[in-house]
DNA sequence: ATTGTCATACCAACCGGTAGGTATGCAAAT
DNA sequence: ATTTGCATACCTACCGGTTGGTATGACAAT
């Protein structure tokens, strides 16, 4: 009676619908009601995809994630064989990112941890190992790039990982309060100020 | 009949209750019975002194953005004469800030431009207007720390001050994910990395 | 081809609880 | 006597979630 398919169109219709709704208003704030009506769909279909509204939020967050993870696997710079180029052509690939108007609307990653870390412990970890991942991405190849063309410096490529991710969220959350993503560009671009420090350019 | 002192006990009790909630649970989770029963009153005696839960929100802004002000104001690295050891003084009080358990809890200002910038015009612009006056207040010391230690350098202090605050932001969130403020510190540091580059050192 | 079976897909109506907000009363202070 | 501080009681809308049901399609058995 209720073992709903995994993936089908109407459970994807929801599923974007409520991304779009909670990166502009947050978890909290988007309704069960709202994704219906947004995916012009009636709370009964909703509970038979998703047992609570929880489980959507997890199911969002993955969504993007992965979403976010594969436009990055297909963007050119990843093809460059200097793991430096890599790393650069990254933030600029961000820096990019953060020029399109469709995609100024921040990290779902970021809004989620902040306002649910207190309160669905489930969703904060899942963030956290999130995080992890991406951080854990960025230090393979900042690694290399390290041992290739900084090999004498004494700095840890974990950290580098780290606060190219901090940076971003920073960016995202102040870019938001002006409405203005140029925010964004900026300090990406002071952060490859500093990139070029460490590399020792 | 409804003309609340603008300044009473009680008021404050409810401002301090509702700080620690929107703190922890953000804006939109934050009940007003939840102030009430932490505060120890009841809704009619709330609504006696806000006219609506918004009116709470930028309340508690307010009082938020002043007593951090305040704290940094009485800060003894502030006495400085040199404005580059005001601005490293800064981040190094941050530093100190982010060990401190107690206040270990975000930032008001990142959270509630998150969660509320889509929803709540006038709250987003409050933000946006606080963290132009730190900015502000931020650009001013570096701008004569530029002009006495590199005054040669082409780079704008404007830009760091928002990109000090962007590290502090964004940490903040990683930290938060992470459950832990080690973040802070080490994001902080290699934001002085960078400013050490900015002054020449 | 027809029928019966069974699982999934989706809907309209509804439920208990709680959200923000109001009406009102009354004691203390001025 | 009026104003202020705070409480009790209540209202309406809406929250997440459930219920009972219908529609649809795949697959057999006939």
């Amino acid at each position: 009676m209720r073992k709903p398919q995994p993936d089908s169109p109407t459970k994807r219709k929801l599923l974007a619908a409520a991304q779009n709704l909670m990166l502009a208003k947050g978890f909290t704030a988007t309704t069960v009601d709202d994704v219906c009506e947004s995916a012009r769909l009636t709370k009964g279909s909703f509970f038979h995809y998703f047992e609570t509204k929880e489980a959507l939020g997890k199911a969002v967050l993955d969504r993007y994630v992965s979403t976010m993870f594969q436009a990055i696997q297909d963007a050119p710079f990843l093809k460059k064989d200097d793991p430096l180029q890599r790393i650069y052509g990254y933030v600029d690939f961000l820096i990019e990112m953060s020029r399109n108007p469709a995609k100024q609307s921040g990290c779902l990653l970021g809004t989620f941890s902040q306002e649910l870390s207190d309160t669905h412990p489930g969703i904060r970890k899942t963030c956290a190992q999130h995080f992890a991942r991406w951080a854990e991405a960025l230090r393979l190849d900042i690694a290399s790039a390290k041992a290739k063309h900084a090999g004498r410096k004494r700095w840890d490529p974990a950290a580098l990982a780290e606060h190219i991710i901090i940076v971003v969220e920073g960016s995202l959350i102040l870019a938001r309060a002006n409405q203005n993503y140029g925010v964004v560009e900026r300090n990406l671009k002071q952060l490859k100020q500093y990139m070029n420090g460490l590399f020792g350019r």
